[in-house]
DNA sequence: GTGAAAGCGCTAACAT
DNA sequence: ATGTTAGCGCTTTCAC
């Protein structure tokens, strides 16, 4: 503890109990204000901080929320936070960060968010909510904000994705382009809804729809949202009879990576190959990455608003907001013939 | 608060006070066997779960650590965190971000990690340590470590700046660029330091040293360390009679934005102008940026462990970790400029 | 080896 | 309008 001036010591020096004191740091009415003048002046004299600890005891409640990132490998997470601090800065409350770097450390992550910090409530991103995690969340009564994926039961805050796969699926169509592949995460419901759009476009357009040009990472025991998995999916795809003209990745870090496959083995982006990812990181701009964009500073905000609305009504019926997804074309889903990567950002 | 099982349920439950309760679950000796064995029983089948602040009140220390983050729109950061995270992970302690998008807030989030979290430690992230925030830093008896800068007071890692400028000079002197400039990011000791090495790589090759090839981000209330800052240094620096047939930036970042600056202007990378930046973050590799590339991940992980040894030993001697960093060549500084340096782009 | 009791710094009745 | 007092859940002497 630093230099440790109590409520103690400015009731002392301010000839008033500890209880005024606590009341008009805590603006708690009913002070006259003389004494509150007067305490104040002496608080900020001392220079005093309230002890956060003894505080959270006395109130039965922290001043931090947990936040529970799968992995920092990708970047839409780095930016989400972004949006969450900005508005947290402007709150009481404090973020603590439980990030985990594989998936098999979520739940261990999670139960420490949920139970070690005691936090006011606990924000978790790109989560598959499975019933016992379910179980979890609600015996621990906090206020759960759900970041990039939905259940029925907790507020949330995510992007349309059938409309994403709809939306890369149908400019592939709108281009001429037939033969068009999905690299896929194995897990997540995100991954799932994006495929259920790009069905839908190609239903709508009455195109087959070819199980074999559907490829998802298989490792058990990632998350398949790398670059590494981008790629290694990209090779299965390419070791199929027929090749696809156009592929649509689940996330932009497994775009880059199908990228990186499709040049060792000499395939042109777009002229072979058109590729468009989703979520539009930093990095997309720089390699002309054509992407779904999702507001996530945006929807950094939006978690923290949901926190602190269910904070004020802890029985308020469950709300769910939904960001469309916007399409960004850059240059590896421009025209077919031949496209050249800029470093230019295009947007 | 969860389900709220204290001590006082164990005590109640395993027929013995809750000071012996206590003794166990901290692993104080004097406990016979019996008893341990039956209160950790009791313990587990109850579910208990520490309040942290509790504990934190009553043994005078919290079980959490800060970071300050200057601006999270350098994907550096994000790297370090990992490794902090990694780290931390195995220890007692959990983490607070206190991040800022902009320079302006970092004060103010210096002091809320510094008081209203109470935190057992704080880690500091590339901030320039003035005066003033030594004091600040003294006067709150944390343990403090910093990462990307150092101080003579306080434990750091961080990479050795000079050598990596020296590194990126010597790389284009050796390839036959004369013309050698600089974009700078305005702030900061690590700027400076690359400044160093670069200009004694000049005059160790007998170079003349040409202020006006230097040129720094003005931006006052910016930090200088974003894609925008190195677009409209670079833009200054072409502006200047005689342009550079070489750039060595002080982030991967800033590298991006001159190359946006350069291709905007017509000139060829690396034909006309060679291109280094610093950190390798993820991105460079996708553009075939070629850097200095910092441990990262590595330096994370060693400021935790000057954190935890510090709480050790409270007054050890001071210690810093300094990395060297490597140049990692890729496409941007490959081959010999196109003849002599002309004032017209080619192409 | 174990228990009783005094705090840690603060909040929130309950008095006055 | 202000003071007294009883906790919040845990750690830690000090007894026995």
């Amino acid at each position: 503890m630093p230099v440790g001036v109590t409520i103690y010591d400015i009731a002392a020096r301010a000839r008033v109990s500890i209880a005024t004191v606590s009341r008009v740091l805590n603006d708690h009415a009913r002070v006259s204000e003389a004494t509150r003048a007067r305490v104040m002046a002496v608080a900020e004299e001392l220079g005093y901080q309230p002890h956060v600890s003894a505080q959270s005891l006395a109130r039965r409640k922290t001043h931090v929320v947990s936040a529970v990132i799968p992995m920092m490998t990708n970047y839409f997470f780095v930016e989400v936070l972004r949006g969450l601090q900005d508005r947290l800065a402007e709150s009481e409350y404090d973020l603590l960060v439980y990030a985990s770097n594989t998936l098999e450390d979520v739940d261990t992550q999670l139960d420490r968010a949920l139970h070690r910090g005691r936090s006011a409530g606990v924000l978790l991103f790109s989560m598959p909510i499975t019933e016992d995690r379910v179980q979890r969340l609600k015996r621990s009564r906090l206020p759960v904000i759900l970041l990039d994926c939905m259940h029925a039961e907790f507020d949330s805050v995510s992007v349309d994705n059938e409309m994403g796969g709809f939306l890369a699926t149908r400019h592939f169509i709108d281009q001429g382009r037939r033969r068009i592949g999905m690299v896929m995460a194995s897990k997540g419901a995100p991954a799932l809804e994006r495929r259920r759009g790009y069905e839908r476009a190609l239903g709508e357009a009455r195109l087959p729809l070819d199980e074999s040009l559907i490829a998802m990472s298989i490792e058990v025991e990632e998350h398949g949202y790398t670059e590494q998995a981008g790629y290694d999916t990209m090779q299965g795809l390419l070791q199929r009879p027929e090749r696809p003209d156009a592929v649509f990745a689940t996330s932009d870090v497994q775009a880059l990576g199908a990228m990186r496959a499709l040049k060792e083995r000499g395939f042109k982006v777009p002229g072979d190959v058109a590729v468009v990812g989703f979520d539009d990181i930093v990095i997309s701009k720089y390699v002309g990455l054509s992407t779904l964009r999702q507001p996530m500073r945006q929807m950094g905000e939006v978690a923290v608003d949901h926190f602190l609305n269910r904070l004020q009504h802890p029985e308020g019926s469950v709300s769910h907001t939904v960001f469309s997804p916007s399409l960004i074309v850059r240059t590896t889903s421009g025209a077919p013939p031949n496209g050249h990567a800029s470093l230019q950002p295009s947007s």
